[in-house]
DNA sequence: GATGTGGGACTTTTT
DNA sequence: GTCCCACATC
């Protein structure tokens, strides 16, 4: 009912209304530079957007002159969504709200060829760089000097972070070292193998950019002349690269360039001023150091620090009211990051009330820790938070195992954000390189990766021939392909080349007049991918086949969303999802994620798990300079995702390796004062009590101590091994149509003896809700918790 | 060239 | 505990 509110507000008072002055005054500066420190939780995304939405409303910019920088796809996609929401769909229509990497892409596509690139290129991920690398550490035989494909692909990573590329990394390098000399060599390799595929890996996405500007000073002023307004996100973790891109685009157009432009363009622009020249965009950051947590790739916390060295004249607008958690959850993250000496104190305050105490646990292993988890989000679902509200942090991937495993057993729906995942799967990788080779036929990697899969018979001495003939051709390796008849190979490996290099073309053909799952799906059908993974005889083939399914039903609705959008559109997406994009509010399941996946989101409650050291802090962070200020902020950030309950926990022993090692508390953890936890079962507490783990465990409490070596081997619980493996993986424990009923006794592998109290659900997602003789009341998914009938 | 097996390395965080 | 690779055998 606008009408009514038009009569008592102005826009510009509902464009402020529920903020305070400080964050009015963010809204509303209008100026060159400006810095906003956004403590976390101070409402910063509500800033933004209604900083934009404010350009828009008041005609100060068109919605194409608006470049607005995130660190997600989500943020991107909320942000956009919420300056529609307060200005319409169309009036927001051509902003560019996208991450760093999104927007690259974009530009990269339009001006490749300027730099002499197709504008077809590929997107080379993380994992394609270390195979690529891996690949060149044997050809140069450095795999034997020390070389892991991990460390050179972070030392590679860093320099073009630094915008440094082989040649201005030559020219500086001491060739005297023999190590350093291959480095070159490598480096060297990486980067012609990237060009002749025509692909670029994720940081030569905004190196690249900024080369192109850089070097070509007509095609930025077309995008200096465009975005009239840049906004930038955490800009605390941006790198050197990305700094450099905000501030070529930032960059005032010469007038003679500008005239250029005009002249080609043959029409005058409303921005030249009076010089003729054009003046610089405005600029606005949002960050906040105490979160910065991105420094191990090349995030510089000096552009924060610097900003106003950067920009003279920029206002600096601090944002310090936390609307997101109670007092005892801020005054914890007060506490913590009020240890790094290395910072400008400030302080989030909030008027919400004191809030809960902070719940601490330690388990006597990571499943004991796990267990804990799960039975708190439990107890949390009884009282009637919704699962979404729930997340789990943790510092390392690996330790998503415990947990994914009680959760299953526990029916807590979760689901696990990033580390890996679908399209690290195997097959996964085979489908999405067959449909890489249609859309890039020159990528060597995503055609030797399905050259012979299914089985061809095309084995390695076939893939030399083919590349010595390529190399003494000077032709790609898919063009070898089409001339395998001139090779003298057999005529059976002959025909299966040219049977491939046939398929490859024809779809490559179709393709652009092709919907993306039909291409996927003639490829998996004609190359006999899908009927060797149905005709298999090993049963884990099943699922393999079923997950390719799910990549054919991931490309419909790619199509379905994006109708224009093309293979190669599909494939970008694909290559630049973050971990946090894959958070889907709808689907009503806990979330687990790292620590550092986290930044930016909130949830109800939050768990961190693993507040060891050696973990968080963690082991190799310690050697790092700055190492353990920043797993410090880590933890921060961790907290300060929590609105109203925060657990943490850790454990006493964790499994690592097939090997178990005992853990210490976190230092963090005695920097938050002891009244603000209350702690279900402290470390003191997990090592006095009795029982045959903890007194072994307190005779020797020692780092690395290998508790496989001595402690004997009868612990108190016994030791069933159960039969269960992940959804996703195939097997699973299953007990068939065992149904239960309230009254039942049942005996549960790990909890004893107990009654069914419920049972709720249907089929294979059933639930018994049972009441165990001495661990309490659980809920266990009927058809896999490893239990009997009495 | 395909298939099976034993030994070794490996886990920090991510676009 | 798991993944990957080298090596052996068919």
């Amino acid at each position: 009912m606008t009408f009514i509110l038009d009569g008592v507000t102005t826009p510009e008072e509902r464009l402020l209304s529920g903020l305070n002055p400080q964050q009015r005054e963010a809204v509303l500066y209008r100026g060159e530079a400006l810095l906003i420190v956004a403590g976390a939780g101070s409402g910063k995304t509500s800033v933004l957007t209604r900083r934009i939405a404010g350009l828009l409303q008041a005609r100060e910019a068109w919605p194409s002159q608006i470049l607005a920088i995130t660190f997600t796809n989500k943020a991107a996609n909320e942000m956009r969504e919420r300056v529609e929401a307060i200005v319409g769909r169309e009036a927001a229509d051509g902003m560019w709200i996208s991450t760093f990497h999104s927007a690259c892409v974009r530009i990269l596509r339009r001006e490749a060829e300027t730099i002499g690139y197709t504008k077809t290129f590929t997107i080379y991920d993380s994992a394609d760089s270390r195979a690529l690398i891996k690949r060149i550490l044997k050809e140069t035989d450095a795999d034997t000097m020390g070389f892991t494909p991990g460390s050179v692909a972070a030392r590679i990573s860093k320099l073009k972070n630094e915008l440094a590329d082989v040649d201005s990394f030559a020219r500086q390098a001491n060739f005297n070292d023999p190590k350093e000399a291959l480095f070159v060599e490598i480096f060297r390799r990486y980067s012609s193998e990237l060009e002749r595929a025509k692909a670029f890996d994720f940081d030569d996405l905004i190196a690249q950019t900024v080369y192109l500007f850089r070097a070509f000073p007509k095609v930025a002023a077309l995008y200096q002349r465009r975005f009239r307004h840049v906004l930038v996100d955490e800009y605390q973790d941006t790198n050197h690269a990305q700094y450099s891109l905000i501030r070529e685009l930032t960059r005032p157009v010469e007038a003679h360039v500008a005239a250029e432009l005009e002249a080609e363009q043959g029409y005058s622009s409303s921005q030249r001023a009076a010089d003729g020249a054009i003046p610089a965009a405005s600029l606005t950051v949002v960050g906040d150091s105490d979160q910065s947590i991105y420094a191990f790739r090349g995030a510089d916390i000096r552009n924060i620090v610097e900003f106003e060295r950067d920009f003279p004249g920029a206002k600096v607008i601090l944002l310090e009211q936390n609307y997101r958690s109670t007092q005892n959850i801020l005054d914890a993250a007060n506490a913590v990051i009020s240890n790094n000496f290395d910072r400008k104190d400030k302080k989030l305050f909030t008027t919400v009330g004191g809030g809960d105490k902070i719940v601490g646990y330690t388990g006597y292993s990571g499943h004991d820790e796990a267990q804990f988890v799960a039975d708190e989000i439990t107890a949390l679902h009884d009282r009637g938070v919704d699962y979404r509200d729930i997340a789990v942090f943790y510092r390392t991937n690996s330790q998503t195992r415990a947990l994914e495993e009680i959760f299953i057993r526990s029916a807590i729906p979760y689901r696990v954000l990033g580390g890996t995942k679908f399209y690290e799967r195997a097959e996964i990788k085979d489908a999405m390189a067959y449909l890489i080779t249609v859309a890039n036929p020159d990528d060597p990697m995503a055609l030797r990766r399905i050259m012979n899969v299914p089985k061809r018979g095309i084995g390695p001495a076939t893939e030399a021939a083919l590349q010595l003939h390529a190399d003494t051709r000077g032709i790609t390796l898919r063009e070898a392909m089409r001339e395998a008849d001139q090779l003298g190979l057999g005529p059976k490996v002959t025909g299966a080349l040219r049977e491939l290099a046939t398929l490859l073309d024809e779809e490559m053909e179709r393709a652009p007049r092709t919907p993306v799952p039909d291409t996927l799906k003639a490829l998996l059908e004609r190359s006999g991918y899908l009927e060797a993974l149905r005709n298999s005889r090993d049963p884990q083939d099943e699922a393999r086949a079923e997950n390719v399914e799910e990549l054919v039903a991931v490309t419909r609705e790619f199509q379905r969303s994006t109708p224009d959008g093309t293979l190669l559109d599909f494939l970008t997406e694909v290559s630049l999802v973050a971990a946090a994009d894959e958070l889907d509010d709808s689907s009503g399941t806990v979330s687990l994620m790292t620590l550092h996946t986290a930044k930016g989101l909130e949830f109800d409650a939050v768990f961190i798990t693993g507040v060891e050291e050696d973990l968080l802090p963690h082991r190799m962070s310690a050697s790092e300079p700055g190492g353990p200020s920043e797993e410090r902020r880590l933890f921060y950030v961790g907290i300060t995702r929590a609105r109203k309950k925060l657990y943490l926990s850790l454990a006493m022993t964790r499994a690592q390796f097939g090997d178990v090692t005992v853990a210490m508390p976190s230092r963090y953890l005695q920097e938050i004062p002891a009244e603000l936890i209350e702690w279900k079962q402290s470390p003191g507490m997990a090592n006095s009590r009795g029982g045959s783990q903890p007194r072994a465990l307190n005779a020797r409490r020692e780092r690395g101590f290998n508790l496989r070596d001595s402690l004997p081997p009868a612990p108190s619980k016994p030791r069933v091994k159960t039969e269960w493996t992940n959804q996703v993986t195939g097997k699973m424990r299953d007990n068939g149509d065992l149904t239960l009923a309230a009254g039942d006794r049942i005996r549960h592998t790990d909890f004893g003896e107990g009654r069914v109290t419920s049972v709720s659900g249907q089929g294979a997602k059933s639930i018994a809700e049972v009441q165990f003789d001495q661990v309490g009341r659980k809920r266990l998914l009927i058809k896999i918790a490893p239990i009997e009938k009495l």
